[in-house]
DNA sequence: CATTATTTTTAGACTTGTCTAAAAATTAAT
DNA sequence: ATTAATTTTTAGACAAGTCTAAAAATAATG
């Protein structure tokens, strides 16, 4: 069994090796949980010594299969009740994370399958992000930045990039939600900005915007 | 706020206050949360300083009202998700209390509220015991133990003494459920044990059964 | 390649919550 | 009312997790 601030190391590493491929350093670690590179070097033995990372001094840190699968399993717990607090109890995408992050560490393998069949098996999150299986598996589909459009090519929007409640906000307040179609009528060489058609509407938006949109051709 | 260990002292502390009326001695709290006397005596002072307890050295501890209050809480979140855990994701009665444990200390009012309505704001979690409204108040009723009954009298089954797994378990082998009718046939007078009928069935149970079986006339 | 600059690790300290062992206070028994 | 037994508190230690400051290793620069 993990303690709580092993989880949430372990996550941290998870998400950082999705970007990253290469070891993981102490500093990008300390960084995503606000702690201190000394921290991490301490807590990076010990995850170290409980098999689920790799690590040589000054090499930065790679998972193990089952440090992988471990925290798959975390981040799978975060991803389904943030299903639960949208589609049961009414929450709105942007309040759900802080909840998630203290309801991923419940440990109870039944109540965790019995709230997937709940909720009907989801594949993603509110944010579009991937569901990981039982097992760590996750189905990453081919999404693309919306900034990465050109004029007339279209998508359906299926997730973001950044999901902080001032941008999920944003997106709520200009009615941009994910299964919407997507139109680029203009893009501005200017600033990169784009026109675009939502739902009938037309809107302009930001290249840092449109670069936090994820869309599916 | 409270810490996780702060919060389980208050719980403890509220329960064997319902009981004793009294202040509430060190030791018993220690055998309550299976620690030591010395890690209570710590505790207590901490919890005095945060005004939740009054504590005066080797006089046992009593909660404020802001204590009693903050400890409702925890119990209303216990009972409420073990009600969801039973009604919604198919657990029994007795593999609930564990999980409880852990979704109890998670903070979130909104979570909460949302839960209760979600499960239609049940006053009465799966083993009988009342859920404190958001005030800390409840609604307690007049239950007596089932070993009080003379014979030819009856009343409906409506909570348990003892909530452990192996009496809930034998609970369920005799079909003893929560809502059901008891008409006390015959009442032994060597060994206190009932000869009972419930559903049309005919059994008879110890005295130690009929003590942990809450019943309304 | 030699010297900065940056990153990472170590060393030592602090907090929370726990424990054991010993001292002090309270309660029970002669 | 002493003495004995029990309960409670104190004193000191330890593990987990964090921090600051200093040392060591690596990376960047001229
Ligand atoms: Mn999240
Ligand atoms: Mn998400
Ligand atoms: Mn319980
Ligand atoms: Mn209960």
């Amino acid at each position: 069994m993990f303690t709580l601030s092993e989880e949430n190391y372990l996550k941290a590493i998870y998400h950082l090796e999705s970007d990253s491929k290469k070891g993981i350093s102490t500093n990008a670690i300390a960084k995503s949980l606000e702690t201190k590179a000394s921290s991490v070097t301490d807590m990076v033995k010990k995850l170290s010594e409980k098999k689920v990372v790799l690590y040589k001094k000054y090499q930065g840190v790679t998972l193990t299969a089952f440090g992988k699968k471990t925290a798959a399993n975390i981040v799978r717990k975060h991803r389904l009740w943030e299903v639960f607090l949208v589609e049961r109890l009414n929450f709105s995408w942007d309040e759900v994370h802080e909840v998630a992050e203290q309801l991923e560490h419940i440990k109870s393998p039944k109540l965790i399958n019995q709230l997937d069949a709940l909720l009907g098996f989801p594949t993603h999150d509110p944010h579009g992000d991937p569901i990981p299986d039982k097992d760590g598996n996750v189905n990453t589909l081919d999404k693309i930045l919306l900034s990465t459009l050109n004029k007339n090519e279209s998508g359906v929007c299926v997730g973001v990039n950044d999901s902080s409640s001032e941008f999920l906000r944003f997106l709520d307040k200009k009615k941009i939600t994910l299964g919407k179609k997507i139109i680029v009528l203009e893009k501005e060489d200017f600033d990169d900005s784009l026109f675009i058609e939502i739902d009938g509407e037309k809107l302009s938006i930001s290249k840092k915007i449109a670069s936090n949109l994820y869309i599916k051709k």
